[in-house]
DNA sequence: GCTACTTTTCTTACATGTATAGAAACTTAG
DNA sequence: CTAAGTTTCTATACATGTAAGAAAAGTAGC
């Protein structure tokens, strides 16, 4: 009923048996899989033996898949987002160059979806955006309480939009069979829905053009101006 | 290397083997699964021999699970999502009801999630509601096409709010070990990020609140202010 | 009846994430 | 040296989605 207790403050030493492998040796490999082949090939049995160990010694090193992947992205962000050297003095640009620095980098690598949805808040390399973005809105007038719900309503904004896109994308990259939105669009009744009757040949370019600053743009603008 | 073609136009009766389970059929017996015992004890499986059939026979009739969960969230939506008897007379309030009746219904069922990052749009139960937010943009002044994008704007929001939201929770009940924002959040340097360490301790309550319909409201006004 | 064709169903097999149990390789106490 | 304890690694097994192909069950033409 008791588990190993009767020790003292313990050494802490280096005791059990060595570790023949590392967690940084897996996401360094991890990263080169993922990087040269993408990341559907990032298999935990291919990992293991291209390490020369077998797939379960990794699950003491990493709890699970998932978490390998949030630890690669943050490897990845680290690297990707850089400050720049000089931040803008306005702080409504700060903020808009920030978001904008995360948006881009995580777009640019589309396996950040399947980690984008596992963890709400990025990883260590973009806090010093987050601070941006939350010092912007405070310099903005925004209480602190306020630039945080902010900063998490872009947040969402972002998130979703590359979740949405991406998502989108690998679809239509899989599978060339018509969506199901292209054939819901196809026979809209326009005398009850007049607007997406109207707009329907045109949806597919519409969602394809990217407005994710534009959209921004206008996110921020309602953020400061409105009244909580 | 031919394929079969020495047809006519083809009668189109009933030829083939007659199907013993329909699409229909599967959906009913799926969305009992789901309701009754949650989205991740829905397998194919079990789902097969629910209705007296193999794993493999219910590929004719969907495409693969995803496709199905698809289909599930139309069903739900179509019996949840009721049009008001009344909309909004203003065109904005329309827009928000529209939005928020959306948000409400998918954010009230937690498996939504694994269908939300699937298909960027809404099943056809939902189309009403996209034509009532496009329209009332619209008539607030925008032109069609920057009302659909408006509505991607606030379809990016609601989704990417429901998402992450529902994965920070999903994480919080399936494992008790603090996350990785929790250990980030514990050590920060106050000089390098002021904001966030004045915030620190007060992160975990802010981003509990609900804050969708203020995000909303905010990015609305900015919808309809900025120029784009 | 029989043959050709079509559509649905079934059998088998594989790839994958990971749970579980225990073996292996160390350190430390006696 | 031996025994106990601790940590890491290995072997095995299971649940799951689904690809590939064979088999079944019907219809149409002879």
């Amino acid at each position: 009923m008791m588990g190993p207790m009767p020790q003292p403050p313990a050494p802490r030493k280096t005791t059990g048996r060595p570790a023949r492998i590392s967690r940084a040796e897996i996401i360094r490999t991890a990263l080169r899989i993922v990087t040269e082949e993408g990341v559907n090939r990032l298999t935990m049995r291919r990992l293991a033996t291209e390490i020369g160990s077998t797939p379960m010694a990794l699950y003491h090193h990493v709890r699970d898949k998932e978490e390998l992947l949030v630890l690669l992205l943050d490897d990845y962000a680290a690297r990707a987002l850089r400050r720049p050297a000089a931040p803008p003095a306005d702080p409504r640009e700060r903020v808009i160059a920030a978001a904008t620095a995360i948006h881009e980098v995580l777009s640019a690598c589309p396996w950040t979806v399947d980690v984008l949805t596992a963890d709400d808040l990025l990883s260590t390399s973009a806090l010093w955006h987050v601070e941006q973005i939350v010092d912007g809105l405070t310099e903005c007038g925004l209480s602190l309480d306020d630039a945080v719900h902010g900063y998490r309503t872009i947040w969402y904004y972002t998130a979703g939009e590359i979740v949405v896109r991406a998502t989108a994308a690998r679809r239509r990259a899989t599978d060339d069979r018509p969506t199901y939105r292209d054939r819901v669009f196809t026979d809209l009744d326009p005398t009850e829905l007049p607007r997406l009757a109207e707009a329907s040949s045109r949806w597919g370019p519409l969602t394809a053009e990217n407005t994710y600053a534009t959209g921004l743009q206008a996110l921020l603008n309602g953020l400061l101006t409105t009244p909580a």
